[in-house]
RNA sequence: GCGCUCGUAGCUCAAUUGGAUAGAGUACUCGGCUACGAACCGAGCGGUUGCAGGUUCGACUCCUGCCGAGCGCGCCA
């Protein structure tokens, strides 16, 4: 119906540009659904975007675009309204006719293929596998989840990656927390990996020796002691990694093999089972072991773009808008965290993508200046890996704030929140705030007044759509009656016909933009709609036709409501 | 100090991406089940959109400067 409708719109303006009223027909014509019914059911600025175009007030630049347009029984009314919109008020057949088509199209409804199969590659999550995924990390998962759920939806080819963290020094520090549990030693350092999951991990090592590895570490910061110095700490813990990988020999490879089986194995178990699946798994290890990272920074070095500084070999990345340049090779001949980084969308862009996007952290921030510079250094269009920023979800229990931190082991897990409040509620929940926007997650509340969380409004909403159908079938006999479409004409009818004709822009508005809280707001108020009109109105009348229209009005809400809740990973029961 | 992101009702958040009278939930005050599910509905209360300027037909949205919050600024990952 929108589109008929812009194209009539156009034909007016074309009709305009004949009689030199205008210069050019403007690329795109902007129709909003109006959200006030005073204002009928579509707006248009365009008189006033042309005003200065046409050398006239919008108002009569507006009269003169309702004089030009064509013929068409869609239309009942137009008029002219405040500083020059023109409001266009459809015919009922053409506003109920999206029924008919929910209908037909049943679970594809709203889907379309403005991504024209354009290849997408969209990374989120990609926590370092040290620990299990905290509460923070879920908010990413189910809004990487959900955004390619609508990309989809909207026709592009979307592949989902995990990058794995597998290198590094994180790692060893990993390995030998692991194995310092396994000795049960008392000088556990403040530095490394406190969870109680090291433990877990610990008890399943079998035979390997129990060495003291804490000789000739530098000892000046064992726990308890000079905690104030960093660097000391930092020394100590290096010097335990470098006994235990010494001293333990081809065990250490065993241990460290272990600890990140474990840990990776939990983090695709909590992903799965909160309804977030990947295409890839993309393993940093893979890059140094295929050697991509060391002919990385080669390709760099020959293309003029690295400089050797203090031992190190330095990105002159500011030749590309970063504040400064930063290290890719250390002193010490190592290659630095983002020397893989590099590598790794170096690689991504050879796959062939169309567009990339990562969902980050808000506090990586600082990054995206240094990995763009460096996609543009090795001749690729950095325009096409978009960056989106997740921020930080603050934790509340109790009304104070949880500190979070995967070192100390403090922290609510995902999969305490998932069996907590459930998968619905959970992914919803994240979902429900735009990715910008610092959020704050009250335990307390998501826990245990689960209720308000408005997912279970929405469920409620297809539950006694569900509930009144079963219940029509068994009340009436199952022959089919035309509905007569005209007789849906109540206030709660009407309004809530103009909020199934949205579904569609909605859908490709919130992927687009990537906002999947667009899509949440909407199926809230949608039920919202719902739930007035079953309070206004008896769907199980007497008068068949009447019955069959409210019924056939009913269905399209529950098929629209299902698709939307589908989109979000959440279910929409029968009953509940 | 510099940079990024943000600041909207008591609280948690929206606002069709520059559009018309800034809206929901929650809290609080009323009212509605002999009803197709009350996990619901209806009414009320609640605002100088952090502050001050600017841009234009029009600003929560864009620009400048302040104030405040979070994050980042390492030869860590």
């Amino acid at each position: 119906m929108k589109e008929q409708l812009q194209t009539l719109l156009k034909q007016s303006l074309e009709a305009l540009v004949s009689e030199n009223i205008l210069s050019e027909v403007p690329k795109s014509i902007r129709l909003d659904h109006s959200k006030d019914k005073t204002h009928g059911d579509f707006a248009s600025n365009i008189a006033l975007v042309l005003s200065k175009q046409a050398k006239c007030s919008p108002q009569k630049l507006a009269q003169q675009i309702i004089d030009h347009l064509p013929n068409s029984g869609e239309i009942v009314k137009t008029e002219i309204a405040g500083p020059g919109f023109i409001n266009f008020f459809m015919s009922q057949d053409s506003n109920t006719a999206v029924l008919d088509q929910i209908l037909e199209q049943a679970v594809d409804y709203g889907c379309s293929d403005i991504g024209k199969g354009q290849s997408v590659l969209l990374e989120f999550v990609s926590a370092n596998p040290t620990g299990p995924l905290h509460v923070g990390h879920g908010r990413g998962a189910a809004y990487g989840a959900t955004v390619a759920n609508l990309l989809r939806a909207v026709g592009f080819k979307v592949d989902s990656e995990y990058y794995v963290n597998d290198a590094g020094r994180q790692m060893d520090i990993l390995a030998t927390s692991v194995y310092l549990r396994y000795v049960e030693t008392d000088k556990f350092p403040d530095n490394g990996y406190k969870g109680d999951y090291i433990f877990d991990i610990a008890k399943q090592i079998d035979n390997a020796k129990k060495l003291d590895i804490f000789t000739d570490v530098c000892a000046d910061a064992p726990e308890g002691q000079s905690q104030k110095d960093g660097g000391d700490k930092e020394k100590h813990i290096d010097g335990l990694i470098a006994n235990c990988k010494r001293l333990l020999g081809d065990d250490y490879k065993v241990i460290f093999d272990l600890a990140i089986d474990q840990i990776l194995a939990g983090i695709k178990t909590d992903l799965a089972e909160f309804g977030v699946e990947y295409q890839q798994w993309f393993s940093e290890q893979s890059l140094v072991d295929s050697g991509l990272s060391k002919t990385t920074v080669e390709a760099l070095q020959a293309s003029g773009h690295i400089y050797e500084k203090d031992g190190a070999l330095w990105f002159k990345t500011t030749d590309f808008g970063d504040e400064k340049d930063r290290v890719v090779v250390r002193d010490n001949g190592i290659h630095t965290y983002f020397a893989s980084d590099i590598a790794y969308h170096l690689e991504k862009f050879e796959r062939g993508y169309d567009k990339m996007i990562n969902i980050w952290g808000a506090d990586h921030h600082g990054y995206i200046a240094r990995v763009k510079a460096s996609v543009e250094a090795l001749g690729h269009n950095s325009d096409k890996l978009e960056i989106l920023l997740v921020q930080f979800a603050n934790l509340y229990r109790g009304g104070k704030k949880v500190q979070m931190s995967t070192r100390s082991g403090s922290f609510v897990t995902l999969e305490e929140l998932r069996n907590e409040v459930g998968n619905d509620a959970a992914r919803f929940f994240y979902v429900l705030r735009k990715s910008e926007q610092h959020m704050d997650f009250d335990l307390d509340l998501a826990k245990s007044k689960t209720n308000e969380n408005p997912v279970f409004y929405i469920q409620y909403a297809h539950a006694r759509i569900c509930s009144v159908l079963k219940q029509a079938d068994e009340k009436f006999s199952s022959v089919s009656i035309e509905p007569i479409l005209s007789l849906l004409d109540n206030e709660a009818e009407l309004a809530l016909v103009k909020e199934l004709n949205r579904y569609k822009d909605t859908l490709q508005t919130s992927a687009l933009n990537y906002e999947p809280h667009v899509l949440a707001y909407y199926l809230r108020d949608l039920a919202g709609s719902f739930h007035s009109y079953y309070n206004s109105c008896e769907f199980l009348v007497d008068d068949v036709q009447l019955r069959s229209s409210r019924l056939l009005l009913i269905k399209s809400v529950k098929q629209l409501l299902s698709n939307g809740l589908n989109l979000l990973g959440v279910s929409a029961p029968d009953s509940m």
